[in-house]
DNA sequence: GGCTACTCTCAGGTTCTTCTCAGCCAGTCC
DNA sequence: GGACTGGCTGAGAAGAACCTGAGAGTAGCC
């Protein structure tokens, strides 16, 4: 699944977290969007592995248990290489030096966080920092139009006003148009990944996206009973 | 983000500073804002780098672990040219060489400052010294005016009294019209980067603002929930 | 020293959002 | 047809995000 917009396919990430289910996750994940990652689980192998791989983007997380993700960067740096980064952070993070993590076209995703926002996150970053907007923050499938940037949605030139759930499913949905999606895969997705509730909270956003997004024909989200939703054009 | 107002954009900036912390925050964000920024870490390093780099503007920290800033000034001058400079001081700086500063065109900035402050004075003195009115003093959105040199704001050309700090929120919106920004992304360019509080704040002076500047039709701050602020107009 | 203007915090109110639950509906299988 | 299963959706509780008034503290100014 998740073919992702396609310029960054080939971009290359060095994922910096010691959790190792976290890791383990992260990686699989964005290796299945197309990501080419390489990893590290502590700040002194991270500095090693962006020597050898100069990686388009350094996904980081702040607490390490020998260096912290500043001092790791401030290391990757002296090398000269302004190498971006999406910094991994406690949601309470009342570390002082938290200030300043979006300078420099950085950005951070606090934990627990969904990977639908993290790559999200990454594509902005890179779309950023990369000479040449290679990748537009437009998506568009059918009449259906997304700004990844500006969080608008149009269906039809009518501007539709969603909610910040119900936009990452439909971005979920439209990155992976086509596709069939099940509610497992679109829980782990596009819900933080330590959500505990039940695949009905999908249907229920599911219903508001339908009520919202698609009451004209033709309808563009299909129930597949018993596999899960496709967002597609009817007579394919 | 913050691609700035263009025309420094190539703007060669020599940063000498000895903090490494403020050193990468300076080279990371100055660099993002389009400016060819090179570093030093001391005085003698600056003096050779100024050599060989024949920056247009320097960014000196007055305290340095040799030299001292004016010292710096001295020995680069002695080759002849004449390189404007903003000091970065204490905030307590009672230092009588401080207060000649503005008069050679060069200026000085307390610390701690922030970056908002920074880039407008560095806008500022380049805009001084450089022959040729390359950048314009006043911004303009919409009915919006804002003039950097004589920090007056007009909406509908009504004048509008706007504090300090109301006023560096107002600039950097408008010289990021039409751009997301996160409270977060407010925060670390508009507050001084040591400030402690929460986001609260960003809130608080959104609602000044709105107050003093958009009260009138159409509306141009407006608040995407979940997500940030942005300054545009409707019907985009 | 006293006044003013400004910054920042806090808390109450409001609106929007998330998530759960339960009942209903629609296919499917016997 | 009847029963079962999966999906849909309305109602509502709990909580999050946002706005704003009030006020404490501080810096600057006369």
């Amino acid at each position: 699944m998740s073919a992702m917009a396609a310029p960054q396919t080939e971009a290359r990430l060095l994922v910096v977290e010691d959790d190792p289910n976290i890791l383990e996750l992260l990686s699989a994940s964005l290796r299945f969007a197309g990501f080419d990652v390489s990893t590290a689980t502590s700040g002194s192998a991270a500095v090693n592995a962006a020597k050898d791989r100069r990686p388009d983007l350094v996904v980081l997380d702040v607490m390490l248990p020998d260096l912290d993700g500043f001092e790791v960067i401030r290391l990757m740096r002296e090398s000269g290489t302004r190498t971006p980064v999406v910094f991994l952070t406690a949601r309470d993070a009342t570390d002082d030096k938290i200030r300043g993590l979006t300078l420099g076209g950085d950005d951070y995703v606090t934990k627990p966080f969904s990977l639908e926002e993290l790559t999200a996150r990454i594509r902005a970053v890179l779309r950023r920092t990369t000479a040449g907007d290679q990748s537009p923050s437009r998506l568009t499938f059918a009449d259906l139009e997304l700004d990844e940037e500006t969080h608008e949605v149009y269906r039809a030139g009518q501007r539709i006003q969603l909610s910040p759930t119900e936009f990452k499913l439909l971005r979920y949905l439209m990155l992976n148009a086509n596709r069939v999606l099940s509610k497992a895969q679109i829980l782990d997705h596009v819900w933080n990944y330590d959500f505990r509730g039940d695949d009905n909270i999908v249907e229920s956003y599911i219903s508001y996206l339908r009520r919202k997004v698609d009451t004209t024909q033709p309808r563009l989200i299909h129930t597949l009973r018993g596999v899960g939703y496709v967002l597609r054009k009817p007579a394919t």
